[in-house]
DNA sequence: TTAAACTTTCAATAATTATTGAAAGTTTAT
DNA sequence: ATAAACTTTCAATAATTATTGAAAGTTTAA
């Protein structure tokens, strides 16, 4: 496998991987160029670089922006806007968990407990769907704590995480 | 909010969201509606449940069958087939993770491998490449070790895990 | 100011993904 | 063996989501 190869191999696993981090994929892909590149790409190199339209990629750059992931570089001269990423693997992760954590599992905690606060009628099925959604409530809000306990340790956080499990 | 309405914004919150956990609306409602029943349900329950189709539902529940979520209920004396949920909540989210780890981590982390450990030709671009791709590859092992750490504490994982972490 | 260089917006369109429903398949009871 | 009761399959269709491209908007230089 040669460098083209394997950058186009990269790029599109990583674009067909973004639902799993809940993005989309030519998101998900730009976010993977400018991953890979030595230097900040500007939209017509995006553009070039993965064959979509500048509608797209000005669309989509600006979610990546919205996120953190991507800022835009001043380069001295040029009148583009240049675009770069985070680099730092370990940061990266620290962004898309808070994010996710804020966009998606914070509101399903509000409606959880919402639910399994209603009245308890009596009823075997009241009883049940207050039960179910409590326990799902519980879990949900403990696991976005640990998220973000974990996220929230900087410096080689994964690592030190796993340690700490095994120990 | 009385049990009907309580009821159907846990059933259509939990579709939506079935993103968040990769699998599609239908099969997460069909699991929501199964998680909050005090008894098993039939096909015809499902399908007047929800108000989907056969063909639907059929294919829907052979998902959360090959999942490990959903199992096949035999009532003596019924003709009919009858489907219950794991009502565990925790039991339930080591299923999930471990699946999720198996059908869409453990890929990635072959084909971070393989596109970080092309020929190293010297040029600038193909080392970004790969050591990017490296870094990746590391962080997503390290990140699916955790989770199959976390995963396989049986008893009451979640809240065992987030007491090592703040200890 | 004006115009060139660039970016954003958004209605139209394309691509993808989910859903239907009816025919084919299976199982069970007699 | 037959038929009723039930489930599965899958081509057609609908719904959703992503993408385009051109017009409108913005910034910069002279």
């Amino acid at each position: 496998m040669n460098y083209d190869e394997a950058k186009h191999k990269f790029v599109s696993t990583w674009g067909s991987l973004g639902t799993l981090w809940g993005i989309n994929k030519a998101m998900a892909q730009i976010q993977a160029l400018l991953f890979i590149s030595t230097e900040p790409l500007s939209m017509e190199d995006i553009m070039a670089g993965l064959q979509i339209s500048r509608g797209n990629t000005s669309m989509n750059l600006r979610q990546l922006m919205d996120w953190g992931i991507v800022t835009k570089e001043i380069i001295p001269g040029e009148r583009k806007e240049f675009f770069t990423t985070e680099k730092n693997v370990q940061e990266l992760a620290r962004i898309v968990a808070k994010e996710r954590s804020r966009r998606e599992i914070k509101p399903v905690i509000k409606v959880l407990n919402e639910v399994s606060s209603i009245e308890d009628d009596g009823n075997p099925k009241t009883k049940e769907l207050i039960k179910q959604t409590k326990d799902l409530h519980d879990l949900t809000e403990t696991m976005d704590a640990l998220i973000n306990k974990l996220v929230n340790q900087k410096q080689n956080w994964i690592t030190k995480s796993l340690l700490k499990l095994i120990g």
